[in-house]
DNA sequence: CATGAATGAGAATTCATTCAT
DNA sequence: CATGAATGAATTCTCATTCAT
């Protein structure tokens, strides 16, 4: 008659710990007490369920990515086969999470990508995510470009530059708030994609 | 006879020591030893020359802003009156930057934002920074809609998209080097600003 | 009807565990976690049959000094009388503890007389069996004296002098493997203690 | 006019801390913060001379071994060439150790080995400081045994055999106080080295 | 008896900042 | 101005011990 396990509880509530610390500060600044705080635990419990302070930000990593992916698809369900609208899911999809309840989430993302720069372990799942989404993408624009009777060899490329701007859009909002209107991120992100895959638009920057 | 002055070049030397370290490591991890030995100094040296620590990323911030704007200046007379040509010259500004030959640079600025994020110090020189640039490319996207007969409301907004996409490019390719491809970032960069502007796009997005 | 008792068998297992772990930690960095996992048990059990940490300990010494004396018997048995047999038993059951299967109790042996330094508690049966081994030496140590017409007062001196050797081939043999030949323990130890006893050598070192 | 450079002063501060705290506790339980204030400097600082806690016993295994050789060094010289002589006088240097100034010196050496065991950083000096002490005796036994026209296949394992009572001499001495009598150790070691290169003795152990 | 979660004190280590020279 | 030593607080991590089940 053990005390029952709950482990997964535990690391879902850390992890929710260090999302909180990391909206005010960076995960430098977040400190193992103030993540066990922010959970409601004791300093020594992190340590018990994730074997250091990394292995916390790469469980958030791979929650946030998670949660992105299934936002995703609940839209692309939704999208059906036509490809502007299958486009258009993927920036509602990211565009959602600032309008959704979790704030959190988004000023932890704008800085997700920094840290993976540094660390190889929060490496892994984030270029993993990036990979995935931007294979995902191109494949997308090229089907509009073929639907438009244009050759698809620029839709990587495309690709790279819509997440480019998302990405963004996060970045932005986090280090100059107010500078996107509220709610205009959505639609700003999809006027920049028609740019990208625009016919007229391919001989700009030569 | 006193000793003659070298706070400016010491200064300089500090930030630049800032810099080098901030291309592997975050802020948080360069510490006064490791930004004085890239420095070349002592590190007793580095509180004389800033109050603090901080005091040299703020520094930093705005050594990194004045050459950029002193390179979109050099490229802003080229443009002449021509608004396309003047936006043009916004982005190549940015995008030089990774062309040139201070890849501290561009690893520094990725970082940048975060910090501004959190810091409020950081926050002054970074803000004011983005509030000028937003200022002068609503002011150029303005000019490109009039020209194109268009209404000018939304230049406000485009102005903040490029700029985020501007931002996101920067981000992207320190967290995930290889999605974008090397010099690719001026023309995708052109082409979104010619989606935000365009006529045609501007219903997308509801 | 009550469960059956097992505290004996599990006492065994959870010093079992600390000799495992032993032979490749410190006992300083030998963790209750790492010794139940040794084990074969969960952590919370060990503080179920032990009082503390130490206690392991001293349970542990408290068997391994069973072990030499149950070696130590069963040799002096096949011994007899002759007092250089007796002599060379005691070696052997301490050089068997190499020989045979058990290595783990050679790394113990050889940190237990430090940790016993240190700690009373481990102290009292460490000591309580040197003690011992000590006067059984000095005895049979006069025994040969007596048998070869030499007076016997430096027998209590020259059994601590084999003492020490036994002590010392354990210790060098963890720190510097390889310097004693193996197999060669014995047979040194054994030579060592005729040196001690001769005539010839009684007025080296003055 | 910079502050005088002091590094090799506080170095030897620290160790002399280290091997202060090394008499009453163990190694693993010799805190930073002991060591320090047994040093009488802030903690901070040992990390300021020492990279971490395991350099300073490193350190101060190379200053106890060459300690220890200087020792030797002065008696060889007075031991010329005779054979018998210079194995006393290692002999002599380790057991004046006991005799001189230094009992926390005594207290550590006694504890190194075993930490030497486990750690391969410590164990470099100390092997090689062993390697080297073996290979000398080794030379000196085998002169003992040429002069007296024996064989001199036995001399290194002779020589490992006097270095492990050696050792155990020091260990014995800690973990057992007064078995040893004082100012024995000495000529007990002779003894014994005179049983190992004997005659008579060589079919012990069979 | 048994399990494994929980606690909290203490350990090593880092580092911005201050100071003596 | 300059150097590098010194300080002490903060941080991550470990771990014996206790507890709920």
């Amino acid at each position: 008659m053990p005390r029952p396990r709950n482990t997964a509880a535990r690391r879902r509530q850390i992890t929710d710990g260090l999302a909180q610390v990391m909206a005010d500060k960076s995960y430098g600044q977040a400190s193992i007490n103030a993540i066990a705080k922010a959970a409601g635990l004791g300093s020594g419990l992190v340590h018990y369920h994730f074997e250091n302070k990394q292995a916390i930000l790469v469980a958030l990593v791979e929650r946030l990515v998670a949660g992105l992916e299934a936002r995703r698809e609940a839209r692309l369900a939704a999208a059906g086969d036509d490809p502007w609208a299958r486009l258009d899911a993927f920036v509602d999809a990211f565009a959602a999470l600032d309008a959704d309840a979790d704030p959190a989430a988004v000023a932890c993302w704008s800085r997700i990508g920094d840290e993976a720069a540094r660390r190889p372990e929060v490496a892994v799942p984030y270029r993993a995510a990036v990979d995935r989404w931007h294979g995902a993408l191109t494949a997308d624009m090229a089907a509009v470009l073929t639907a438009e009777g244009q050759p698809t060899d620029r839709a990587a490329e495309a690709a790279a530059g819509l997440l480019a701007a998302i990405e963004g859009a996060f970045h932005l909002g986090q280090a100059a708030p107010g500078i996107i209107p509220a709610g205009a991120a959505a639609g700003m992100l999809k006027r920049m994609a028609r740019g990208l895959l625009s016919a007229d638009a391919a001989e700009a920057g030569r």
